[in-house]
This record gives C-alpha cells, sequence and structure tokens, in this order.
DNA sequence: CATGAATGAGCGTTCATTCAT
DNA sequence: GATGAATGAACGCTCATTCAT
C-alpha cells in the first residue's frame, strides 16, 4: 500500500522492490542450505526455505550452477573483504598471517559447497572466487616477506593452497575431532617459516 | 557330474575363466571410472566401457555400493602394501616418510572415489581401508621418532591428516599445476622436523 | 503476495485447476488401470494413458503405493458408501442383503486390484479397506438377525468372507459367463436362511 | 557306472537317466516353491533349490510358463486322481461330496500357484487341468443328483465353481483364521441340498 | 513477474531368457 | 546335455529445468 503511493512516479520501481528482496532471500537461504549440504541441495528446498516458487528461482539463476556461483561468490567476497581488512589492521606480519588462517578455517571452511568449488575454481581460472582471496594472501605474502619473517621462494599460491588443503581438513574432522586441523596448520606454518632457507621444489 | 568329481583338485566344474575375465574387467574399468569421476557415476557406464551388460555387474557385485567398496579396498590395499615394503626397504627414516608421501601423492591422491571415501573414512572409523594405510604410517612415524627426526608431539594421525589433505590438494592441481602440491609437501615436511621443538597445539 | 491476502477467502493464491484436474485424471486412470490388471501396472503406463509426465504422478503420490491406497480407498468408499445407502433404504432385511450381494459383485468385485487388496487387507488389520464394508455388513447381518431371517450363528464375518469369496469367483468368470456367479450366489443365500438350524462348525 | 556297462545297446538311453532325474528334480522343486510362494517365484530359485543349473531348466521347460504349467497340471492330476478314487469308493453320494470339499480344500487349495492359474485356467478353456476336475465332480454331482441329494439344476460347473471359490478363501483366511473357511462351506452346502427348490437363476 | 505443476532423462536394481563353455 | 554367466528390457523413483496459469 505504502509502495502505491507514489504509483505515479515509481511504477516501474515498486516491482522491482519485491525482485531485489526475492533474490536477496533466495540468495541467503542459498548460502545457508549450500554451507550445510553443499551442491548437492535440491533446488526446491531452497525454494522452500526461502518462501518463493521455483520459477522465481530460475528467473534471476537460469541454471543451479548460476545461482551457487553467485551466491559463493557473494559470500567468498564477503569474507574475502574481511580478512582483508583484518590483515590490514594487524601490526605483525607474521601474526597477520595467522590469524588470517585461523579466521578461514574456522569460518568459510566449513562451508561445504564453497570448499567443493574451491577444487573447481582452482582448476577452471574461468571461475572467480579464489581471486579475491589470493589479492589478500598476496598482501600478507608481500608483508611477510618484507619482513623476512617467510621463507624465500614462498608464493601466494602456496599460501593460497595452503589454505584450501586444510579447509578439506577441517570438513572432515570437524564432527569428530574438531580441532585436529590446527595441529596441522601449526605444522604448515612452522614449515613456512624464515628459518627454513632449503629451497622449494619448482612446481 | 561324477566324472568330475573324481579329479579332487578343482570342486567347481569347470572355471568360469571368462566370468573371471569379466570380474576383472569390470573391477578394472571400475576402477578408472572411480578414479576419474569419483562414486557417482552411472552403473551402466561401467558396463558399457567394460563391455558387459549391466546384469553382469550386479551378479557380481548385488549393489553399486560392493562395487564400489570392493575395487576401493583393492586397489586401497594394493597401494598400501607397496607403501609398506617401500617403507620396511628404506634405510633413512626420514627419507622413508618423504618417499612414503611422495608415492601416495604422485599415486592414490588422484583418484577420485579414494579421496571421497578417505573423508568419509575419517568420521567413520567402521569403514576400513585408511586402517591400512594408518599401520604403515606407525611404523614410519615411529622409526622417525626413535631417531628423534621428527617434532616430538607428532602423532600417527598428524601425519595421516596431512597426506589426506595433501590428497586433496593433487585432485584439484591435478590438471592445471601438476607438481605445485609438492612444494606444500616439502613445508609441511619441514614443519614435521625436530628442529621445531615449540609444542603443538592440542586437538 | 500482499494483494492477493486481502482476499481473505482464497489464501492460496491461484487455484491450480490444471493440477487438480491432473490429479482426478491420474486418480481415474489409475482406478482403470489397477482394476483392469491389479497392482502390478508399471507407473509409466498409468502416465502415458493420463496424458501426463511421470514426474506428475510422482508430485502428487510420493511413492506407488501413495496412489494405489488412495485411489482404492477412494474407490472403496465411494461403493461402500453406496452400499451403505441401498441398505438402510432397503425396507425388507433379506431384499437388502440380497441386493447388496448383487450390487458388490456387479460392482467393485470386477477390480482387480481391490481384489488383490482384499486378500491383502483380510491377513493384515491394519490396513483399512474392508473396515467400512464390515460396517455395512454389521447392520445387513443385525437386521436379518433380529428378523429372525438368518441362520443362527452366522456372524458378520462369514458374510463378508462370503463376498470376498464370490468376488474371486466374479475375476475368473467375468470374461467367459459372465452371470454364473449369481449361481454360486443363490445357492450360498439359501444356505443362509434361517431354514437351516444345523450349527455351523467352529473356526 | 552301473548304466555304462551296457554300453554298447544302451548308448542313447544312459543320458536319459541324468536328463529324466533333472526334470523330476526340477518339477518337484518347482511344484514345491509355486505352492509356497505362486508364479512370481524367481527361476533362479528353483535352479538353485534343484540343484541344477538355469539352462537345464530351461532346456526341459522353454519358457517359465512351460514348467508352471506342467507342473501344476502334474499335481493337480494326481490330486484329482486320489479325489475321483474317493469318489468312487464312497458309499453315500452326499457324504462323497461333502468329503471330496473337505480334502480339496484342505489340500491343493493352500497351493499358491493352483490357486492363481484356476482362475487363467477358468477363463483360457486352452489350459487344461480344471478339466481333470470337472470329470470327478462330474460324477459327484450325477451321483447326488440320481439319489435327489442334490437341489434341482445344480450343476458341474456350479460345483466346480464353488471348490476354487472356497479355496480362494482358504488362501487368505489360512493364516488368520485357519478353520473359517469350514463355515462358509457347511453354508454352501446347504444351500445346495435338495430341499432347496427354488430354480437357480440362468447364467 | 511469481508460482509451483509438469516434464522426462537418468539412476539403481531385478529377473526371464540366451548362449558360450 | 548341463552349467551358470551374460544380457537387457523394464521397473520404481529423483530432480534439474520448463512453462501454463
Amino acid at each position: 500500500m505504502a509502495a502505491a503511493e507514489q504509483e505515479g512516479t515509481t511504477r516501474r520501481r515498486a516491482p522491482r522492490v519485491d525482485a531485489v528482496r526475492n533474490r536477496e532471500a533466495i540468495m541467503d537461504v542459498a548460502a545457508e542450505v549450500l554451507a550445510e549440504q553443499g551442491t548437492a541441495v535440491d533446488v526446491r528446498e531452497i525454494a522452500r526455505r526461502a518462501g518463493v516458487g521455483m520459477g522465481t528461482i530460475y528467473r534471476h539463476f537460469p541454471k543451479k550452477e548460476d545461482l551457487v556461483r553467485t551466491v559463493l561468490h557473494r559470500d567468498f567476497s564477503k569474507w574475502a573483504e574481511s580478512a582483508r581488512r583484518a590483515a590490514i589492521d594487524a601490526e605483525e606480519p607474521w601474526a597477520a598471517l595467522t590469524d588470517f588462517y585461523q579466521q578461514a578455517l574456522t569460518g568459510y571452511a566449513r562451508h561445504r559447497a564453497i570448499m567443493e568449488n574451491s577444487a573447481l575454481t582452482w582448476s577452471d581460472p574461468d571461475l572467480e572466487g579464489l581471486e579475491q582471496l589470493r589479492l589478500v594472501i598476496e598482501q600478507l605474502c608481500a608483508r611477510a616477506h618484507a619482513a623476512e619473517l617467510l621463507r624465500p621462494g614462498v608464493t601466494t599460491d602456496d599460501l593460497l593452497l595452503l589454505l584450501v588443503s586444510l579447509g578439506h581438513v577441517v570438513q572432515f574432522t570437524d564432527q569428530c575431532r574438531p580441532q585436529m586441523w590446527n595441529r596441522l596448520l601449526h605444522i604448515s606454518l612452522d614449515g613456512l617459516r624464515a628459518d627454513h632457507r632449503a629451497p622449494l621444489p619448482a612446481e
């Protein structure tokens, strides 16, 4: 009703509000469900939990994969952005790095669909997503190298891959051994320290 | 029938040579396909590629899962056994460990279904498979500790988890960056060395 | 959405008229096919004959058995209800009884699936269906006994069982000797008359 | 060995012995299984329980239905023959009739496949089986009519159909109400008595 | 535009029947 | 002949996607 009052001027916009609302509802629900169940979810469940019809989903996202990609991208970006800020705010380069891993592994690594997709993303450069994360890591990497805290030769890709790798560990130890990944993280980080001067193998 | 029984050596009339051949063909093809596509494959595709009818598969393996389990178990065992021998034969405890990882990651880690199953196995200890692997790693771990080459506090589970973790890395870098996991392996192994005396976090 | 809610009368947006039509088409076709072929029909055939896709059937009836049960229940109830009315309307207790059998055997006894189910229902009292019928028969039985028309000792179960029994006769004489069951019915009914005072054997 | 001694003369017959043995084993087992489970049995189960290969079954009986028909025919005939003798031996025509029903319903009516097939047989006169039974009943019927014990107009077909009808009752009350069919039998037989002079409806 | 009913390819599985050994 | 391995049509069911309302 309130929306209808402006009829004359906003005839076109009014429906958009709903559309946007819907789109967001869908994405929010999808985010939840994708995190819980991975990409194997039934589209119907997303529709049901979002309170919309399936057609609405398909209007906004022609293929299920489009929805998945969009949602993952958004969530990933959101998270990457907060990670970026944390990285900038940190004063100690090394602490920045370790905090980053801690946060990443406590947070998004539990997201089933993101982890599923990390693999895809990695091998299919057309798919964006890890790219933003790479930027964050690039900074962390550069700062740590600048402070000579990071082992010579360690690249952004190394750090990124380590993250994904530990992410998988989180996935399947989350239920039975909730903190075990932390040990692996420590081990890996110790292996990344500047103390180690032995060159890493070429790819 | 009576005639055949005199033989004494072969209770079963004729060796169903072709049946054995078929069973093996099925398992071999299944191994291939499971390695490529994971457990989601259509049984029909295995049948097609094995050159047999669907019914033949179901004769040998009443449920798809039976086929999967059997194949995975076979492949895993085969590989675990060779890993065990290599581990025993190695003179240097540290080399034994690194070679083991090298071999594991060059080999079975490319197998999608095995990797799928590793995750499951981890959280469901009833499922066998990783158990054999754990035994091998236990030995490697013990020897390395005995020689004081391994960081204090490092457990078999740490090493096992590292393996699975790097296995996933192999999975999704195999196509685009075939040797990249090797760098991570080096980093992790360096983090495992006895030089590091800092205690690892409790689980 | 908000606009639709004002209506107050129809919470559901649009009546899915065609959906109802489809559901009914499915049930009608299913009734036909189940009557003809019993519960062994291929769901695809029902779909084909109803002019819908298979999925449509499964939308309305999650399992084949749900469809079967629903259809049988509907048909059975419909018929049982009309039988009940006829039984009440009849003035003569004996005529009520004979008409009831006539109608039952001319009608639902040709339904293969119902007859299949009668057998099951008999041995599994959890399954509903015969229950309604039993109620009708109970009344008929009571009235006939009250009028001393029915042989002493005859129970509702006797009458019910006779019905099912003659139902089977209808099943397999329907094609070749369409009215033959009628003779058996007469014979049985005569055996049920109060003239016969010889006690019936205990179960 | 004993069979082989006559090699010269019976070269052709020796294998037949086995074949016959097999054929009989198959039929015996099939009889059992068909009685227990009806015609829906898996051919494999018959083969297994008969200790022969499936090919052997299909050599003797090109189609499953051939086996079924043959077995049922044999069992039916066997039983019909014993019924015939009992019928002849009986001195009282009425007792002959009632004993016949008693025996039939205690005996073969529990045979699932026979009962399944009775329906088919009835409507498909090409299928033999009931024919022999009809002959027996014809005699019983004639004797009872001659003694004026049987209601005028009652035909062999009436009696035959009554038998099949009560047979079905036995089928589904056997587990839960083992003797209930007996009551129906009494009722029907009383309806068949010569006391009833009312004409039966034409078919 | 939103809805959710409809579609149908595809999956795991069974079993009568055939055929190489 | 006998064997039982192989075949494949057919079944119940799921779910991404389309489309009439």
